[in-house]
DNA sequence: AGCGGAACCTGTCGGC
DNA sequence: TGCCGACAGGTTCCGC
């Protein structure tokens, strides 16, 4: 599911509802998202503690809790957190229960088991937050710094914009609306493009993944927010999904092409 | 160093 | 109706 704006999204969420929470126990019902540790070291390890603070950093949900150790989530393609009132029975695709005080569940949902539940000590020394680029809607993001990201890169700018180690947050759906809002073909090579067009990119990324924060994210299939309401921005959407229709643009219909094993929609007529 | 491809899981949808 | 393949918002590992 989620990409930046979705989980940007949850995070807000989250912050709302369950910052300054103590968990007061925590169930495991699939041991997928936290293996290789144990459940029953997983809710000892979290029981008694106090979510000091929700936040993102790419795709990754950080909560803070006493000093010295932090809950790592990732949604992957079908990860959820839903806080609700208590419940009595786990639904099918429940996978961690956390009871928090005032008769609270956050609950991990995840039908594919691919998300990712890690409990790590310093932020610093984790090396899946270490090898992250930087920030898209940060000023770290600019024209020198994607200049030398790609200067001996022979991907394509589409599969530059995925690379987590560049720029990290962007996945396949904001991928496709960027590069349809810069104009530039997705089967571009990284290297090829004028610094102009590197700063279209910028541009088109900071303002895509603004707006779709603003519409709460994207919701096509799976993705929800805390309260199960679904995102808006697939109301926006020019390109992704939109094989054989006309481009908003110039009319031409929109393709769908398969890069690194993933789809890409674009129009070849105005994407250049 | 950096690339492509397979793997991880479950579900849905369309074609035959 | 049932079976089969393609496809799904992501990342990681392996071999070249």
């Amino acid at each position: 599911m989620p990409e930046l704006p979705e989980v940007e999204t949850v995070v807000r969420g989250l912050q709302e509802t369950v910052t300054g929470r103590e968990i007061t126990s925590v169930k495991v019902f699939r041991d997928t998202p936290i293996a290789p540790l144990n459940p029953k070291t997983f809710e000892k390890r979290l029981a008694g503690r106090s979510i000091q603070s929700v936040t993102r950093r790419a795709k990754y949900l950080v909560f803070q809790f006493d000093p010295g150790l932090y809950l790592l989530a990732h949604l992957r393609m079908t990860g959820k957190f839903i806080v609700s009132p208590l419940i009595s029975k786990p639904e099918k695709h429940h996978r961690v229960w956390f009871f928090l005080d005032k008769d609270i569940v956050m609950v991990f949902d995840d039908m594919r088991c691919f998300g990712t539940l890690e409990l790590i000590e310093s932020l610093t020394d984790c090396n899946k937050l270490r090898l992250l680029g930087v920030e898209p809607l940060s000023s770290s993001l600019t024209v020198p710094y994607l200049k030398k990201c790609i200067a001996h890169s022979s991907s394509n700018i589409k599969n530059l914009l995925l690379n987590q180690t560049k720029i990290a947050g962007i996945g396949n759906i904001y991928a496709s609306e960027i590069l349809f809002d810069a104009q530039i073909s997705p089967l571009r090579q990284g290297c090829q493009l004028k610094a102009k067009e590197l700063r279209k990119v910028i541009d088109s990324t900071q303002k895509i993944l603004t707006t779709a924060i603003q519409k709460n994210g994207t919701s096509i299939s799976d993705f929800r927010r805390i309260d199960e309401q679904t995102g808006e921005f697939q109301n926006f959407l020019n390109v992704y999904g939109k094989a054989e229709q006309p481009c908003p643009r110039c009319s031409v219909p929109i393709q769908r092409i398969v890069q690194q094993q993933r789809s890409s929609f674009y129009c070849a007529s105005c994407q250049q």
